[in-house]
DNA sequence: TATTGATATGTCAGTTTCTACATGTCAATC
DNA sequence: GATTGACATGTAGAAACTGACATATCAATA
């Protein structure tokens, strides 16, 4: 039972929103679970197909355009809930923000420091669409604990990038 | 220039440390980097024998146990500066931590609850791990940006999984 | 001298993910 | 009637990654 990621983010959709097709799930996807896993159309087709034969989700007859509906079964809700409550290693990091952290001496103080600067107004930039959505919701609905831990992670980020540029910048002037 | 952040490790390794073999660099994954990009042996020699084959690095004679010392080339140096310096995208996010956070509302509020316990004390074990290795180093070194973004990053975990395993506490109680 | 453990390098099959290509429907507007 | 844009589904090739298998050297110890 390792990375079942993806299935379990569709399957915790189609949960929590109801039956849905693979583009309203690739809707749903960009709109709410997207600052914690991202997935793209071309991703989420070829996974619901094999999640029909696996049995984790059933296919309703096809709509108007071609539209399929999924809905989970038994086995799926199954799936999920176990998944949820006994998976406990962590999936090896790989974030490319914390590796260019780690690179970071290899430039000069000033390119460092403009680097950082510009980042943490990415990250403040990001902070802001996240804190919007925030208030959008009032801090209530489904993806509620989710988005608060995605804006204490941008918080943290844009604090750093600053702090550190100026730690760098103090130092090569000291 | 997508998708390098494995090169762009090495070749930040190899710059940073001087030349090594692949088991060297494996080792100095694991003892440093690890934390921000992780990659394995399997990963790694193939992606040097890439890298030498586009004149990234060159090999050395081959050692004593078929050991291969690799070095970094110019071209090296300057791809991996430019990538530093200009990159600005995002890779999107991928964060199995929080992805379930979003997902934790499926769950009945007292299996919420200690889920979030069990990850609270993960992740302060792990940050145990890092603030330790803080110490070892006094702050100083090649890692420490990286280091610290990764401390940070870890208190920041630990804490939203204790408030928010409090707050669906306090939300069931009332 | 036999075994163990660290050094050292690889491959391979399978899975996941990325980017781009490809196709077609339907409703509304121009 | 034509175009545009949202709806809707896919495929294909490549790259990245995982976990297991495979092999061999050398030093120290049992």
């Amino acid at each position: 039972m390792r990375g079942m990621s993806l299935r379990m983010a569709l399957l915790g959709l189609l949960t929590a929103s109801g039956p849905a097709s693979g583009y309203d799930l690739t809707k749903r996807f960009e709109s709410s679970v997207n600052h914690a896993w991202h997935a793209g159309h071309s991703q989420i087709y070829p996974e619901l197909a094999k999640m029909a034969a696996e049995g984790l989700v059933t296919v309703g007859e096809e709509g108007p355009r071609g539209r399929k509906t999924y809905t989970v079964t038994e086995e799926g809700s199954r799936l999920l809930h176990d998944w949820l409550v006994t998976k406990e290693n962590f999936r090896p990091v790989r974030d490319e923000g914390a590796l260019r952290a780690f690179l970071l001496p290899l430039l000069e103080p000033e390119e460092s420091v403009a680097l950082l600067r510009r980042e943490a107004e990415a990250y403040a930039a990001r902070l802001a669409g996240l804190e919007a959505l925030w208030q959008v919701k009032q801090g209530s609905g489904f993806g509620t604990y989710a988005l608060d831990l995605g804006i204490r992670q941008l918080r943290m980020m844009r604090d750093w990038a600053g702090e550190t540029a100026d730690r760098i910048e103090h130092a090569a002037r000291g």
